[in-house]
DNA sequence: CCACTCAATGTTTACGTAAACATAACACGA
DNA sequence: TCGTGTTATGTTTACGTAAACATTGAGTGG
């Protein structure tokens, strides 16, 4: 800094201003300046700019994998609106949901340079008691309930699980059955009370909830033994890959879809409209989930303030080929 | 600091060696220390340590997108790497891959606290005219050629294509058709490349290319129009969201995989194995990919000097169902 | 014409850390 | 007993920036 500053003939505290687009420089100076740092390609030390501004500009993102779709898509619209307001994501993966992991993760992130910190995982994984929150560094957390506690941004797991039960009832079939995420999701739970609630409220038997772990391949576990149901029209699946396994288990017992079993999931995943058949699914807006944890996050940042709540990314019906009228013969 | 040296009866200088673990403190210096952090919740400045240290343990990511399922393993991959090393990973994405976006991430780059680094994406999208690295920042590049400019890490493209034509061909198919990436991506010009010259090297003739975009609905129409041609008893797909697309479209047209069509893809993702039927593919060690750009990034902070040079990772055959004979009645 | 205001720019300082150097205390062999 | 080396710890300093305050000079109203 101090050599532009000889080199436009000007005060160190000229370039801090010109560089920071502040006012009270004259065009002519702030030309001279720029000048001065393109030829000696002077860029802003961000660390001390950091150590002098007491922020780093900086959001931190804890996951545990970025294998599930959704948590990818969440991140990629973190990282845009985030980019979109100058701030940079700083990814910090923790290898195995254990609370020591977390914690651990969370210590470093205390270390790290980070203003805010977006968790996309489970709070019951941060129990309240471990989870020291370094001072100053703000919370937000994507897909989980404690919405008493944190900030919280999530898709209405309720109401899309609701529009998907309904969907099925409304094709006219007697009633649905499902492949649940795993326990420790809330996602998972809000999806899976949703469909109970749903069912037992159009006073539909209901049968009992498989369990799958997000993967196809659970999913596929889980067809093959739908598929043994013979009274079986309508399945729905906690996400979309899990889906994609039933329809393959589907296919392989004989089944038709639609015309047997109809199925549908819940993402809308890119890949879920070239499934065979092209999938019926529960949209999720990732993009406006991830604007709203920056949002949040910002807002946390600059008024210096936790924020408590939680907020809801409404979802819609995408209808495909997956699902239709359970044929007469049939159940 | 100062604070924590004062309870601890001890200079800041002594604090400083027991954070960074140095040597040459006494263990019941060090305790006392200990204790008195944890009592006042010290957490060490990065800015400040990134600032006095000239270096800032973390490495930046460029990509375009998270959208397609390579890019998100390697950068998994790349993340928990560089967890272990102690390094952050920053994540810098870039809207829309055009030069000057390219070169503004990377002006943001330089003034980002980065120490390297990687880029996932077309080297010559960073035209080495515009691109003007920061001094001290050091690149990697993973998907691209240049390694001649750069050091480089990839997935054997060419390898693991010939692999899978070599698989077709072996099965008693005439030649295999190919569904291809898009142009730009070097990762698709060495597929489609092998593709032919195996072919080629076999005798066999070359139908003409079709071209996707990674997507999967691109794959589908790419497999209407392979439904098409009667005497196409074999695709080779670029990646496996393309496949996906093919077998979906192949499925709406009656034709059977692998009984009339066989299908490969590339990259195992993890639903792959739950397509229907099954994928048979090419499968990338995405893990060793990261792991190696980050051992670059790494090698080339410490030593403080550039890298050229091409590593190349080998991929696998991994055989499904979706692959087999050729039908005797066709063909 | 002078006191005053305001805009442009310069000077000083502090942010929290760790390297470099300085000092103190102690052990050991001659 | 006294150097001499070694280990533990303290002191000083600089890293690059921007806030706070200081200075300069030009314009304005009485």
């Amino acid at each position: 800094m101090i050599d532009v500053a000889r080199l436009a003939g000007v005060s160190g505290q000229t370039v801090s201003r010109v560089s920071n687009g502040f006012p009270g420089v004259t065009e002519e100076t702030r030309a001279r300046v720029l000048e001065a740092m393109t030829e000696l390609g002077y860029r802003p030390n961000s660390a001390a700019r950091a150590m002098r501004r007491g922020e780093f500009r900086t959001i931190g993102v804890v996951t545990f994998t970025l294998s599930t779709t959704g948590n990818v898509h969440t991140l990629d619209a973190i990282a845009r609106s985030a980019a979109q307001e100058g701030y940079a994501v700083t990814l910090l993966p923790v290898a195995v949901p254990t609370q020591d992991e977390v914690r651990g993760a969370f210590s470093r992130l205390g270390e790290l340079a980070v203003d805010a910190i977006i968790a996309i995982m489970e709070v019951h994984l941060l129990d309240a008691s471990s989870l020291v929150p370094p001072p100053n560094v703000r919370i937000v957390v994507a897909d989980s309930h404690a919405g008493d506690r944190y900030s919280v941004v999530d898709t209405d797991q309720v109401g899309g699980a609701r529009t998907a039960v309904d969907h099925l009832l409304a094709l006219g079939h007697r009633t649905v059955w499902h492949v649940a995420g795993p326990e420790e999701s809330f996602a998972a739970q809000g999806r899976e009370g949703a469909w109970r609630a749903t069912l037992e409220a159009a006073g539909r038997e209901v049968p009992t909830a498989l369990r799958g772990d997000w993967t196809a391949e659970s999913g596929y576990r889980a067809g093959l033994l739908l598929a043994e149901q013979p009274d079986c029209t309508a399945v729905f699946a906690a996400n979309d890959q899990m889906a994609l396994g039933v329809m393959r288990a589907l296919h392989e017992k004989g089944r038709s879809i639609p015309g047997d079993v109809s199925v549908i999931g819940f993402d809308d995943i890119p890949d879920a409209s070239s499934f065979f058949p092209p999938l019926t699914t529960i949209h999720q807006d990732f993009d406006q989930v991830g604007q709203l944890l920056v949002e949040s996050a910002l807002r946390q940042i600059r008024t210096g303030s936790g924020e408590q709540g939680t907020t809801l990314v409404p979802t819609h019906l995408v209808v495909r080929e997956s699902t239709g009228a359970p044929s007469a013969g049939r159940c």
